[in-house]
DNA sequence: TTCGGGCCGT
DNA sequence: GTGGGACGGCCCGAAG
């Protein structure tokens, strides 16, 4: 019905979207879920009933004017979680945004204002519809007003009106207040009377009418004990009688004039959706307005045709080079921007690459540069034989640094999180996927130039928080400097020995060719064992195999089901098999191939730095943290990663047990701690704990048991994963975990306090000051709490290994540098190293290398390198 | 073009 | 009692 006046429970509303929804949080770690909750319920109630007067009440504080009657009133209540305390600040600047009025009144509850208010309306004859999550709210129903009470704390609302509350409540309106009393509400500490409960309450009210009746005929009431509790608790029952009855003349300054709704500015709503990340809601706000562009600031740019030194003079710049593909390796350059106190200036590619003036801008150390993405603007302009200097700061890179959870680690990505809107997406202005082109020169040069513009900001904004969060320190000395040598190896490269690929390729063809004929043979027809439908129809329907496991889309054809298969038929080892080889062929062998750069035969991979939420690195196109090593098959691969020069050879070198050490210096446990500093074999080691028996008599099942409790704990652990891991039962892996937990309390101690930590702060940090923020570890669903409590647990020791290798590479780069070894270092796997070196060199560069590495960071633990070389990377074991 | 299943590494 | 190892990237087929 339109023109109706709203009025909404706000306190009922947001506990009830809460609890119903997931502990969503947005990027900055703010909890949003009851606020979204309640938003979307609004939307539905502004789209469905176009209201013309609407209101949200808030309870105001602890103490109401019902304390002086019953000082326990809604005593023993659960403490409002933090979690959900913080949204009641932002559903009322949501409610701004809105233009929606919101009100609330010392001493009052939200009900006493809605109730106050609704009688105004009903006696204006005004049609009111209440919104709430609370029950009491359905003594205000009346002709005129209806009660909408949210099913499972959703938007999904049921309406209750005079003729539908006997049905559904058991009892008339008009006794609603009088059942209340007798039954009491444990949630609010209202007594009632003892022994009375929904059903005695609602059969007395049928006989007797009303609260007063029942006493007057006492003597009436059925049953010895009910008639009892009742004389006894004879106050109780009226003085909860006044505590439910919601108070409709409060002394409110406020009308149904007063709560008028002009509807709402769709940039308002637009702008707060964004700031809490209510993406999914953004199409349901007034769709035409919404398209408006949001205002922008001027930005006016010159094009530059010839490079002076006024413009090229300023000290601080932001500077942006905008690349068209996002492998920099290859990429072609759309243009420059740069922007300094001179003004803001577009320089396209050709006068740029042209311009001595500019490539010895770019080159000149004192010209302070501010970009974003340092390490993809040094490799491109380094394929073009440019070496750039002078870039103090990488707004991505810092970016990452302070909101590793944010995704968007492009500029305008950045500029919208810190709620800037002076920039477009690439999307917007490129296009995307087949219809990506290059518009017109001033659309793009406005584009290029708008990032630089917002640079400036940014800049203060990321080193403000930088500050605050203390992580001057992993920026400024360990991810700027790392962001260069990592581009160093990208654009070094490794040289990959195209014909040992094209062999091995070869080979595995005809062997695929017969195994796959042998499949069919067995499955008695043709079909394509590479489609995981196809082969569940073969085995579980056509052969008739026993289902283990399904997904969600069928059957699971997952190795460990094959594998409990195998005894089954002939064709599993034939699938499993054909499974090994053909990830070797299409993802190893061919893949590799395809990146190989033609003219050098070497492979450059790109290391993102800005995506893990762990401070681990990744690499892309093609990722070389992922050569199989396992399986003999599968390690041959790496025959083909060989040195670039004659008489050079390749040096691995990996920590020994990093994570645990790591966690052995964070938990400061002292049994961890021994056993590394006596270099104890520290899966044996732990089983002679773990299973009480001297280090001499450990088997080697207990020591593959021991090995995988290890690995759970570095992993956050739970019993059930380690359950899978060993193929025992759950019992029996939990029983494992407190024996481990129990032999290293300081084990124990620091998983428990770390949780604790990550509940208090909202995250955990690294030895380095690498933040991750963890918004559901206070949960109510249990899998998602437990899943933020095993990061908690795991995020530190992996963070912390990846901050120490991120430091070794620096220490071995500077030391490479001091020293007059002719060598490269290539990759970065996590926990180890690779490099190549001339032969003459090798001893050289693996003491070097040992050394930076064990001596990067001292910890309460030896750190422990081994290093290995050999012709191809094969042969570094 | 996007998603899910599957599988490679630390 | 729940659902469940941590962090990634790339291949493929199938669906949109």
């Amino acid at each position: 019905m339109a023109d109706e006046v709203i009025l909404i429970d706000g306190n009922s509303v947001l506990y009830r979207a809460f609890f119903a929804l997931p502990l969503l949080s947005n990027d900055q770690g703010v909890h949003t879920n009851a606020v979204y909750g309640f938003t979307t319920m609004l939307l539905k109630i502004l789209e469905e009933k176009n209201p013309e007067n609407i209101l949200v009440a808030f309870d105001a504080g602890k103490t109401t004017f019902r304390h002086e009657t019953y000082k326990e009133y809604k005593g023993g209540r659960q403490k409002t979680p933090p979690e959900l305390s913080e949204q009641f600040l932002i559903v009322r600047q949501l409610l701004d945004a809105f233009g929606i009025k919101h009100y609330e009144l010392d001493q009052y509850e939200a009900d006493d204002i809605i109730g106050t208010i609704s009688k105004q309306a009903s006696e204006q004859k005004k049609h009111t519809n209440i919104i709430t999550g609370d029950k009491d709210l359905l003594q205000l129903a009346d002709d005129y007003t209806t009660v909408s009470i949210s099913k499972k704390g959703t938007s999904d609302l049921e309406e209750y009106t005079p003729a539908t509350i006997p049905e559904k409540m058991g009892v008339s309106r008009d006794q609603l207040i009088d059942f209340k009393a007798l039954m009491g509400d444990p949630s609010d500490n209202i007594p009632g009377v003892a022994g009375v409960g929904q059903k005695t309450a609602a059969k007395l009210l049928k006989q007797f009418d009303t609260l007063e009746n029942i006493y007057e005929n006492l003597e009436e009431v059925s049953g010895k004990k009910l008639k009892e509790n009742l004389t006894n608790h004879k106050e109780d029952a009226f003085m909860s009688k006044e505590l439910v009855t919601i108070n409709r003349n409060s002394p409110i300054e406020i009308s149904v004039e007063d709560i008028v709704y002009p509807g709402y500015e769709t940039q308002k709503v637009v702008e707060i959706f964004k700031a809490y990340g209510f993406n999914s809601l953004m199409d349901r706000i007034d769709g035409e307005a919404s398209e408006e562009p949001v205002e922008r600031a001027e930005v006016n740019f010159q094009k530059i045709t010839e490079l002076n030194d006024d413009i090229l003079g300023p000290n601080e710049n932001i500077f942006i080079m905008e690349l068209w593909e996002e492998n920099y390796h290859s990429s072609d350059v759309v243009g420059f921007s740069l922007s300094n106190e001179t003004g803001h200036y577009f320089i396209p590619t050709e006068v740029a690459f042209e311009s001595t003036k500019f490539v010895d801008w770019l080159k000149n150390p004192e010209k302070k540069k501010i970009v974003s993405d340092s390490k993809a603007m040094k490799v491109a302009l380094a394929w073009k034989g440019i070496e750039v200097e002078g870039i103090t700061f990488d707004l991505l890179l810092a970016s990452y640094i302070v909101n590793p959870q944010n995704s968007a680690h492009d500029l305008p990505g950045v500029a919208t999180f810190y709620g800037i809107h002076d920039t477009s997406f690439d999307e917007e202005v490129y296009g995307k996927g087949a219809k990506r082109k290059l518009p017109e020169e001033d659309v793009y040069a406005e584009h290029i130039v708008r990032k630089a513009f917002v640079g400036h900001q940014l800049h203060d904004i990321l080193q403000k928080e930088l500050q605050e969060n203390e992580q001057e320190n992993l920026f400024h000395q360990l991810e700027m400097p790392l962001a260069i040598i990592l581009g160093d190896m990208e654009h070094i490269g490794v040289r990959a020995d195209v014909e040992r690929l094209k062999e091995m390729k070869d080979d595995l063809d005809l062997r695929l060719q017969e195994i796959e004929k042998r499949i069919h043979e067995l499955a008695g027809r043709a079909f394509n064992i590479d489609s995981p439908k196809q082969l569940g129809v073969v085995l579980f329907e056509d052969l008739g195999l026993p289902v283990i496991k399904k997904t969600k889309t069928g059957y699971s054809t997952a190795a460990d089901v094959l594998e409990k298969l195998q005894h089954e038929h002939e064709i599993v080892d034939q699938i499993l098999l054909y499974r090994q080889l053909r990830k070797l062929q299409s993802t190893y062998l061919e893949g590799l191939l395809k990146v190989v750069h033609k003219d050098t035969n070497k492979i450059h991979t790109r290391f993102n730095q800005v995506l893990t939420q762990t401070g681990r690195l990744s690499s892309v196109d093609p990722n070389l943290q992922n050569i199989p090593i396992r399986l003999e098959e599968g390690r041959k691969i790496r025959q083909a990663f060989i040195p670039s020069k004659d008489d050079w050879i390749m040096l691995a070198a990996d920590y020994s047990q990093i994570e645990l050490r790591v966690l052995a210096h964070i938990s400061q446990d002292e049994k961890l701690i021994e056993a590394f500093r006596q270099g104890k074999d520290i899966h044996t080691q732990t089983a002679s704990e773990v299973f009480n028996v001297k280090e001499d008599e450990v088997t080697s099942l207990m020591r593959r048991h021991a090995k995988a409790v290890n690995f759970g704990i570095v992993y956050g652990i739970s019993d059930y994963g380690l359950s899978q891991s060993l193929g025992i039962s759950r019992k029996e892996a939990g029983v494992f975990i407190n024996t481990y937990l129990n032999s290293y309390p300081g084990v124990k101690k620091y998983m428990e306090e770390i949780v604790n930590q990550a509940k208090r702060d909202g995250y955990v940090e690294t030895i380095m000051n690498r933040r991750r923020y963890l918004p559901e570890i206070n949960a109510r669903n249990f899998n998602r709490r437990s899943f933020a409590e095993r990061t908690a647990m795991n995020s530190p020791i992996q963070g912390s290994a990846a901050d120490v290798i991120k430091q070794a590479m620096i220490d071995v780069k500077q030391a490479l540098e001091n020293s007059e070894i002719n060598a490269n270092m290539l990759l970065q796997v996590h926990d180890e190293l690779i490099f190549e070196v001339a032969k003459e060199d090798v001893d050289a560069l693996k003491n070097l290398v040992t050394e930076a590495m064990e001596n990067t960071v001292t910890l309460d633990v030896p750190l422990s390198v081994d290093a290995s070389f050999g012709d191809t990377w094969y042969d570094a074991k």
